[in-house]
Formats: C-alpha cells, structure tokens, sequence
DNA sequence: TCACATCCTGACCGTATGGTCAAGAAGTAG
DNA sequence: CTACTTCTTGACCATACGGTCAGGATGTGA
C-alpha cells in the first residue's frame, strides 16, 4: 500500500517553509537587488502569503542575510579542492571547474553575492573580515608554496586570486550579457566546455603551470 | 581686474546642474542600486532639492538611463587602443591599461553597468544586442587575425574578451572586497602598478604572446 | 523697461511597501 | 479527549517614495 500523504510534521512544515522561502527569496534579490526586491514578490514566488513570510523572518534584512550567508558557505567548500592538490594544474584547474560549475548551476547566489560586495558589504562585512581573510591568506601561502618549488612562474597569489574569481564568477554575474552576445541562447553543453577549457588553459599557461 | 561673478546664464546653468546630477545619480545608483537608490538621496548628494531634480529628468528612469547609457559611451571608448595596434602585445597590453584605468577612476560607473547587466539590462537590453554586438564581432575579428598571423595562440577571442572584461572590472566592482583583503585600505600606486602587470602578464603569456 | 521663457522649490498627493495583529486552523503530548 | 504549542492568513497601519504643481525668482531679447 503506497504511503498515504499524511499531513506534515511541524518540524518538517518549518524546514520545508524555510526552504521555499530562501529559494525564492535568492531569486528575487538576484533579479532585483535588494532595495527593488519585495517581500510580496517573494511571497508569490513561494506560494505563500506574505504574512506567512514574517512568521519564519522577522525582517527582510534577516531573510537577505540568511541568503547571503548560505551563498557565502557554498562558496568557500568550493576551495577545499585548493588544499589537496600536488600542484597548480591539478589544484587551480579543478577549482576553476568548481567555479565554473557553480557559476552554471547556482548564478542567482553568485549574483546576489556580488551584489553586496558592490554595496560595501552592508551585511557581511564581518565574514569579509574574518573568514575571508583567512582562507585567502592560507591559499596565498598554498600557492606561494608552489612557486617555491619551481612548479610555476613568480606571480603574486592575490592578483592571481583575483583573476580565478573574477573570471568564473564573471559567466554567472555576467551572463546575461554572454547570452546575448550568444545570439540570446544560454551557453549548451559544449559552450560551457569550451568557457572552462578557454579559462583553464590560458590561466594555467599563463602563469607557467603547463609543459 | 579678475572676472567677476557674474550670474551664469540659463545655458550654463541646465549643463551644470545636469552634470552635479549626473554625477550624484551615478553614486548614489551604484552604492545602492536602481531600487535602493531614491530621489531624495540624490538630490542631497548634488545639493538640490529634490524637485529641481525632475525638472531636469522627469522620471527616476530616465535619470538612470542617462547614467547607464554615458557609461557605456566611455566603454566603448577605451577600445580604440585595440584596433591601431600590430599586435596582441600592444593591442591588448593597451587595452588592460584602459579598463584598469577605468575601474580605478570610474569605479561607480562600473558598478552601475554591472548591476545593469545582472539585472537583464532592463534599460540598454537593446543596446546591447546592437552596438555591442558589433564591437565585440570587430574586436573577435582582430584578434583572429592576430592568431592567423601566428601572433598568438588559437584561443577562442569570445572567451579572452569575456575575461578581459571579467579582470579588469573585478577592480572596480569587487573593489571593496579588494580593500577588505587589503587591510581595509584602498590599493596604493604601486599596488595598482602591480596589479596591471600581474593581469597583463598571466593574459599575454597565457595566450602566447609573448616572447 | 517690459514681456517672456526658463529655472526653482515648498507643499502636497497617491501608492506601494515593510511590518503587525488577532483570530482561527492544525499538529502534539499527556 | 483536552490543553498546548505552532502555524496560517486577511485585514490593517505607518511610512517613505516617486512624482506633481502652483507660484515666485531669475535671466533674456527687443
């Protein structure tokens, strides 16, 4: 006998409410930032009342720094590829795919991320401070590492941290530009390929890391 | 006998004030967005009372149009450099050099374009899909003449721009991300110089260019 | 000087938005 | 079953915002 849709538990009726709403929500501060973003559009996104969205966040502010935080945890598993790695190709190539791919699969939060970073990071600044700050300073040192041991050219890590960042991030922020450059069709299967290969290479190359 | 103040004339007045407005306009809309940003913040910012704002722009929208579309002039401006150059080490060399410029002296318009584009190009959706169309098929075709004449690598020139692109405004719109990473202080002169080189060198290299 | 066009601005208006609330529906635990 | 906690939601509120307007100030051209 197939399970019976028996009503909900209240525990599940929360994370499952939390969820919708952080999805919809990401998608409307993605779209229209944060100042045109609106709680009711939120709400028909979700495909619930706006009060109902007051219930699970207080504020708007609250809901906007739930999402921001989730993003900004996605972003650093990203680099955990970084750590393991014997060298640049292996480790900056598979975190450039990594990128890449979040870039394709999740470009609402990266569009919202970069959205508060323009906006001085009203709301995370903290985590900049803190978090970021670390992780960047331990993958300098991995990739200072590597220049010592003649695996690539002498490049200072932070520029060649930016560039990994803005380039793959660049496909997700920037993609409705790309689209319509491309004819206003999303990137296929092989566009995206040939996107990552392009990065790959020409960053792998140009720092001294291939051959 | 020094000139005198005397009371600037009608013409000189509307360009004036167009200007403060402008310019407030593009700050206020780069720090907090289209839907964030609101009259009365402008207005304060250029020292005017809201009112005389839309005497001159009769719409929100039409003020932000104005803003988008100057920054766009000066983009494409910034690529001339490319079309006179022999080859991808001058050409594109040059072009670093003036998108780096640009995000350094002009970081608030670079925000704005990218809000812009992230949220679909709402107002200059058509401008892209002709004047920059054509600038990016005239720049593609540069470079892959470049690469017919051996001068560089077979790299795909859609991808190499979008990372032109993605580079150099990465010190413009992620700048307060930068000056976080950076001790909370902006990027001196050299740190700028250093910048540049270190973008320039990984991309030339990169696409075998150079030596 | 005078008639006119342009510029200026405080006061005002309608609307949309973030947020509240009270009263009821629905699951829960003893 | 009962007392409870949690969830739901339409109606409501205060505020802030984009935009208007009338009437005065200021430069202009004859």
């Amino acid at each position: 006998m197939p399970q019976t849709a028996r009503p909900l538990s209240k525990k599940e009726i929360r994370q499952e409410n939390e969820r919708v709403i952080l999805e919809a929500a990401e998608k409307v501060f993605a779209e229209a930032g944060f100042g045109g973003a609106t709680m009711q559009l939120i709400a028909d996104l979700a495909g619930l009342p706006k009060a109902n969205l007051h219930y699970y966040f207080p504020t708007k502010e609250a809901l906007y720094r739930q999402v921001v935080q989730a993003i900004f945890q996605d972003w650093l598993k990203a680099a955990d590829i970084f750590d393991d790695a014997p060298g640049p190709v292996e480790g900056i190539g598979a975190y450039i795919d990594a990128k890449m791919e979040i870039s394709r699969r999740h470009p609402a939060g990266s569009k919202v991320w970069a959205s508060e970073v323009m906006h001085r990071a009203p709301v995370i600044q903290d985590y900049l401070e803190t978090t970021l700050v670390e992780w960047t300073e331990g993958r300098m040192a991995v990739i200072q590492r590597w220049i010592d041991e003649g695996k690539m050219d002498q490049i200072d890590p932070r520029h060649l941290l930016y560039m990994l960042w803005a380039t793959t991030q660049h496909y997700a922020d920037f993609g409705h530009q790309i689209e319509t450059l491309n004819g206003g069709a999303a990137l296929s299967d092989d566009q995206w390929e040939a996107a990552k290969a392009s990065v790959k290479s020409i960053i792998l190359k140009g720092i001294g890391a291939e051959s």
